[in-house]
DNA sequence: CTCTATCTATCTAATGATAGGTAGACTGAC
DNA sequence: GTCAGTCTACCTATCATTAGATAGATAGAG
């Protein structure tokens, strides 16, 4: 069990969700947690390395939300506003979504962390597309699951990029409009 | 009226709009241009210089195309594909909004740029708004036309965001299924 | 002669990465 | 028990590369 490692993790995180991977230095990161940069590549050989940390954590983080909206929550309006829940507190901190950022900077990703960005916007539609199913009475849309779940989660992505550069958050709450007019 | 400035202008947007301006240097544009480092700084003295003159470019060509759009399709739904249509152009390039790319970056950029960036959104989200007031009576949608051009704006924009991550479309073509889903 | 549009040459800072060292904890053999 | 060997978790020091930026020269146009 690496305290040190998970520290680093998780400054890494935060570095990269306000200013983007590119400005993630070992250096800066090194600084931030108080060791040296040398030790950062003791844990994480390279740059590609510690991206994957990052990746992998955040996923974890983001599906122990899930759940633990799936155990707190009984009608499709609390889910679903739950889950935006999760990006209101992203732009509340002045960040986007990791997986958000990493995707504006895929074209200098290696195949790996390309293919665990993809699984993170898999498995977030595929938790909404799941909700959505098994509240299809409460639902009021011609649209099918499917979409919806690629609508909302595109959407919610897109809001919060947006409501940073302003600083204002006019872009969510239009989702949350959204989520209120196909909801019964 | 310098020709080699709007080719530095040109190039260095369409290597943003793939790898970010953080990975866009002088020394990369020029030889994609054919001069030396020196010959940018000549035209733009600091990075924040060309990136103002990108943005405000790249809102050049975008009204360009809403302007072609509100004269070359009268229906609701025609203007809204047209719109969409520019960024299925985008995604099919294999890039990513430069101003949403910037967004991204928001945080280095200097207080300028993120005016221009606010700029850049408000006026599409002004032009939407405006397509869905002058067509109302196409519109099935209890939302409010600003709210949907909130909504579409932002979507979309999160939408070749992610497709980006998988090489697909299937969240643009989600947006064009709403699209369809609001328009009579 | 001056202005524009380049160039060469160079600076300083920062970057990712590596080599090699060390203090302390752990481990198995005697 | 203890002691050599090994492993973990750092460290110092350094490298080559690249970055943004600047100074000063120059060739050609008007």
């Amino acid at each position: 069990m690496s305290g040190r490692r998970t520290e680093l993790e998780i400054s890494a995180i935060d570095t990269v969700q306000r200013v983007g991977m590119q400005n993630l230095s070992f250096r800066t990161l090194a600084d931030q947690v108080g060791v040296r940069s040398s030790s950062v590549h003791y844990y994480f050989p390279e740059k590609s390395d510690l991206a994957s940390a990052m990746i992998q954590r955040y996923i974890g983080e983001f599906n122990e939300q899930l759940t633990r909206i799936d155990q707190r929550n009984a009608t499709l309006r609390k889910k679903l506003e739950a889950f935006l829940g999760i990006f209101e507190k992203v732009i509340k901190a002045d960040k986007f979504c990791l997986c958000g950022m990493m995707a504006a900077e895929v074209l200098v990703l290696n195949d790996d962390n390309r293919a665990l960005l993809a699984e993170y916007f898999q498995q977030a539609e595929d938790w909404l597309k799941t909700v959505f199913k098994e509240h299809k009475k409460q639902l009021s849309s011609p649209l099918k699951p499917k979409v919806l779940a690629k609508l909302l989660m595109s959407g919610l992505e897109g809001a919060i990029l947006l409501d940073r550069v302003d600083g204002g958050s006019s872009r969510l709450s239009a989702q949350r409009e959204f989520i209120r007019s196909i909801v019964r």
